[in-house]
RNA sequence: CCGCCCUUAGCUCAGCCUGGUAGAGCAGCCGACUGUAGAUCGGCUUGUCCCCCGUUCAAUUCGGGGAGGGCGGACCA
């Protein structure tokens, strides 16, 4: 696989494809990913850091932001708290197999308080309506009261891709709009609009619905057991389809199972053994998703095999950091 | 600063006027049925009724205070 094939596998779109190509061929490049600290890694982690490693493999050097600044700005605890939790994410970054040579974990805090960050910062405050810049910022729950500091919020990611001198930033699709943000508002400060990398979002593993919630309901995480995994794979939706019909009330569904086979699991093995007793006609093998989804669309493959396969797989995937936590 | 409205199960809300510690829908959980899940049946669980003070034999309900949230405070009127 090229770079360019390399960088655009599994995303769901890139802002701009012209500038993907240009990017592909150019020397020198960096990308990065923010995340605000949580003590443990989760599915949704894991997929921007699936697309990371693709990154590597590119010829991309890597930043991982964590976002302790834009936690606290999040109202999600002290400094002292989430600095704490920052530290156990990049390893469990690094046990999940981001490189660690390849790999600069930066803490927002240590650039995010220089005057001239804060005076750039006020600059694009000036260059933003309130309303775009509420609704650049994802994690707002409807219902939940909207902060001043959750305005700002958008506008420091989109300065954060200055500062951190990046020519790629990558994140989940419900990062769209605050990469958009930035492109707009960047060049009235006198910076380059960024290019961007928005990769999929998993659906609710229970409904097929919507995105996976990390915050309530089924998510897979880092701290999951063997057991845990199975259980909670075993749970999902999963109709023998890759389009399965809108529910009842018209919501679009997709099968979580087959996705994560997709954006999980393929990246990074080579081969999925799919054990399966005689009876059904014994074990099966798959060297693309592709041929995994087409067995399953003609019956060949039944759900509760393949999802027997995803537990494993997942367990695997996730084995080193769980090691890593439990230390 | 002023005015009005809201705060009850995980969620959306009813009940309060005419005090006697609470309900619905959805969600969730369990079972049946499918070689998974879903759908469909059958069953089940859940509450500092925002906080404090007062009245009362008794307060989610009445009164006072407080907190949090929403909306409004030029003209058209």
């Amino acid at each position: 696989m090229d770079a360019y094939e390399l960088i655009m596998r599994n995303a769901s779109e890139v802002v701009t494809e012209e500038e993907v190509r240009a990017l592909a061929a150019a020397d020198g490049k960096r990308a990065y990913v923010g995340y605000e600290p949580s003590g443990v890694l989760h599915i949704g982690h894991m997929l921007t850091a699936t697309k990371l490693i693709d990154l590597q493999e590119a010829g991309f050097d890597i930043t991982v932001l964590l976002a302790d600044v834009h936690a606290y700005l999040n109202g999600k605890g002290t400094f002292e708290e989430i600095e704490a939790t920052a530290e156990r994410m990049k390893e469990q970054f690094i046990a999940y197999g981001l490189d660690e040579d390849k790999t600069e974990f930066v803490l927002g805090s240590t650039f995010q308080f220089d005057r001239e960050y804060i005076l750039d910062l006020h600059a694009l405050e000036l260059e933003t309506s309130l309303s775009r810049a509420e609704r650049a910022m994802a994690e707002i729950k409807s219902g939940d009261t909207v902060r001043v500091s959750q305005a700002v919020y958008p506008l420091m990611q989109a300065l954060d891709i200055v500062y951190l001198d990046v020519d790629l930033a990558v994140g989940g699709m419900e990062q769209r709009k605050v990469h958009m943000l930035a492109r707009d508002t960047l060049p009235s400060i006198g910076e380059d609009a960024p290019t961007s990398l928005h990769t999929p979002l998993i659906a609710d593993l229970e409904t097929g619905i919507g995105k996976m919630s990390s915050s309530a309901g089924t998510t897979i995480s880092m701290e999951d057991s063997t057991d845990a995994i199975e259980e909670k794979v075993n749970a999902a939706f999963c109709p023998p389809t890759a389009d399965p019909d809108p529910d009842e009330e018209g919501r679009e569904r997709e099968n979580p199972v087959l996705q994560i086979f997709e954006y999980h699991v393929f990246p990074r093995f080579e081969t999925v053994t799919v054990e399966r007793p005689d009876k059904y006609g014994g074990n099966l093998e798959y060297d693309s998703y592709a041929a995994l989804e087409a067995d399953m669309e003609s019956g060949e493959l039944h759900p509760m095999d393949a999802k027997g396969a995803l537990a494993d797989a997942l367990d695997r995937l996730i084995e080193p950091g769980r090691k890593q936590l439990e230390a």
